[in-house]
Formats: structure tokens, C-alpha cells, sequence
DNA sequence: AATCTAGAGTTGACGTGACAACTCCCTCGG
DNA sequence: CCGAGGGAGTTGTCACGTCAACTCTAGATT
């Protein structure tokens, strides 16, 4: 205990940097999103969702999943979309009360076009900035850390290439 | 603009599995914080930069400056710990409201616990898993974005080491 | 059939984060 | 002296995110 050291200087400061890296990034990217799209990138995140599933319904188990978010984290953005206009839920049954999710023809419109913008602004702002060789071992790390982080979806990641 | 083609799948996937992995990994440790030592990212944050200042009184604007925190980010923050008694405002001047912000003997046992414990899971969960060449690549890359995307504190980062 | 239970979804409470409006005091220019 | 302006902090509002508690339905048990 009393040597533990927690952390070296250096170490620290290899996080620290790494840590605020990613907050501006995230947070310059968010602005830009809130900026020329009007939407959040929760918003923007349900919104691509729903736009891969081509027009079919998806239920909120489905986009919590594939979101990798809490439930009740789905249900209450849904809720906060369903009233901008983006979303609805739909009955599912005949005669149950299992909701699918849809877009409208707004959330549509918004997705389609946030789609260009923002990955736009993921270019400008993170792959423009990468060299090769770090392109490359990002992706290694990457795909580790959730590897081993994340243990469900271990296979059929769904990326495809490479 | 007409073919801005967004981005391509594989860039598309780095992207998210980047993303993904920052996730998992920033809850996991969130988790263990929130489980280890019952306060959370945010009150680390500010203990921390209160532990460094080594008992002397800050300013919010210091604090704002230090954690590249919105001043009213500081304020809301100061006012939850404020309520669970890790930190305290005191008056600053002898007339005035400016107010100087210290940690209470909770505060600082907290900090100290939570510096050692939040240390280890960093080391266990993120730089254990770097390889040597994989640490310095996220060093260089770090770096450079933090030196883009923000513009003040190009000199003095204030960390002291190197 | 009556009930138990598991799964799906919702809701409420609360901490977090961003932004704008506000207060207070201090200083500067008339 | 007075009022304009500005800096420091605070407050309000709203969206986001997590946890726990709740509802409703359907399938399982008896």
C-alpha cells in the first residue's frame, strides 16, 4: 500500500494528454454536429441507426444493442425525439403494446443529411490527422480495447473489410 | 458537395471501433471509481486539481482554466461536492464574495484514496494494454491534436514533466 | 384457469454538461 | 460623484446518461 505509486509522472501525462485529446475531439465535433445540423450526437447516433435498418422498424431492445446503450437510456432519447419530430413508435402487434421505432420523414431528412456533414467534419477533424502508421495502430488498439472490454459481440463485429 | 461520398466503410468502421473502445474503456473506469471509491469522474477531476494545488485556495477561474471546464461547469460542480461535504468556499478577500475554493479533511481523504485506486485501474485497464510502440504512436498523436484543438495553453500545459 | 415469473419498455430521480442570463463589485471616463 | 463597462461567480434551463423501481404482457408452472 504505502509504495503503491500509483501512477509515474510520465504515465499520467501519457493519459492526461490522451484523455483531453479525445474530449476536444468529441467536443468539436458535437459543436459542429449541434452547429450545421441542429442535432446532438445522441440524436445523431439514433438517427443512423434507424437510417442502416433501410426504412425497416426496429424495437428499442434492437437499437439499445446495436447502440450498445441502456434501455432506459433508448426509451428516454426516443422520447426526447419523438417530440422533436424525428422518430415514432409504433404498435407491433395486433394487439400488444411492444413499440417499433421508426423515423419519420424528417428524421430522414436529418439523418441524410448529418450523415455528409458530420462525417465531413470526422474527416476534417480525426482521419486528415493521421498518419498511415498511426491510422494503423489505432485501429490495433481499438479493436483490442473492445475485444477485451466488451464481451459479448465477440464475433460478428460486423466490420466486414479487412 | 455533390459527392462528398461521406466516408468509406473501412474509414467509417475505424472510426466507430475508436469511438467504441474510448466508450468501454472511460466507463469501465468510471465504474470502477464509481464502485471503488463512491465519486465520480467529475468529482475525481476536481479533487485532483485541488490535491496538486497542495492545500492552497483556488479560484473557480483557476479551476475552469486547469480542467478546460465552463466556468459554469466549475460552479454546478463545486456546489454537489460543496453539499457532500468534500470542498468548501471561503471568502477571499476581506470584504468581497470573491470565493476561494479548498477541500475539507473529507476531501482530501477522498483524493488521496481515489489518486491511488483510479491510478491502478488506469494502469491496469489502458496502459498495461499499450505496447511500447502503440504508447508512444498515442503519445505523438495526443499531443498533436491537443496542439490543434487548442489554441491557448500551447506553452505551459502545466504538468510539469517535459 | 390462477398465478408466477421473465422479458420488454417506461418512468422518476439525480448527477453531468452546455449555454445564456443574471448579480455583484470594481474600475474607468465623464 | 455617477454611470458605463467588464470580470468573476452564480443561477436557470434544458439535453444527456445511469440506476433503480415500476408496468404490462406472455409464456411457464401447477
Amino acid at each position: 500500500m504505502t509504495e503503491t505509486r500509483s501512477l509515474e509522472p510520465e504515465e499520467w501525462e501519457l493519459w492526461d494528454t490522451w484523455m483531453r485529446a479525445q474530449r476536444l475531439l468529441t467536443r468539436e465535433l458535437e459543436r459542429g454536429l449541434q452547429h450545421d445540423c441542429d442535432i446532438s450526437k445522441a440524436e445523431f447516433s439514433v438517427l443512423v441507426t434507424l437510417w442502416q435498418a433501410a426504412g425497416r422498424e426496429m424495437r428499442v431492445g434492437e437499437l439499445s444493442e446495436s447502440l450498445d446503450w441502456d434501455k432506459s437510456r433508448v426509451s428516454h432519447q426516443l422520447t426526447r425525439m419523438e417530440k422533436r419530430g424525428f422518430v415514432k413508435r409504433t404498435q407491433y402487434g395486433a394487439d400488444g403494446r411492444r413499440a417499433g421505432i421508426g423515423l419519420t420523414a424528417e428524421g430522414r431528412r436529418a439523418a441524410q443529411s448529418a450523415i455528409l456533414v458530420h462525417g465531413g467534419n470526422i474527416r476534417r477533424h480525426f482521419l486528415d490527422s493521421l498518419t498511415p502508421e498511426q491510422a494503423s495502430v489505432i485501429r490495433a488498439w481499438s479493436v483490442q480495447a473492445v475485444d477485451r472490454l466488451e464481451p459479448r459481440r465477440s464475433e460478428a463485429a460486423g466490420d466486414g473489410a479487412s
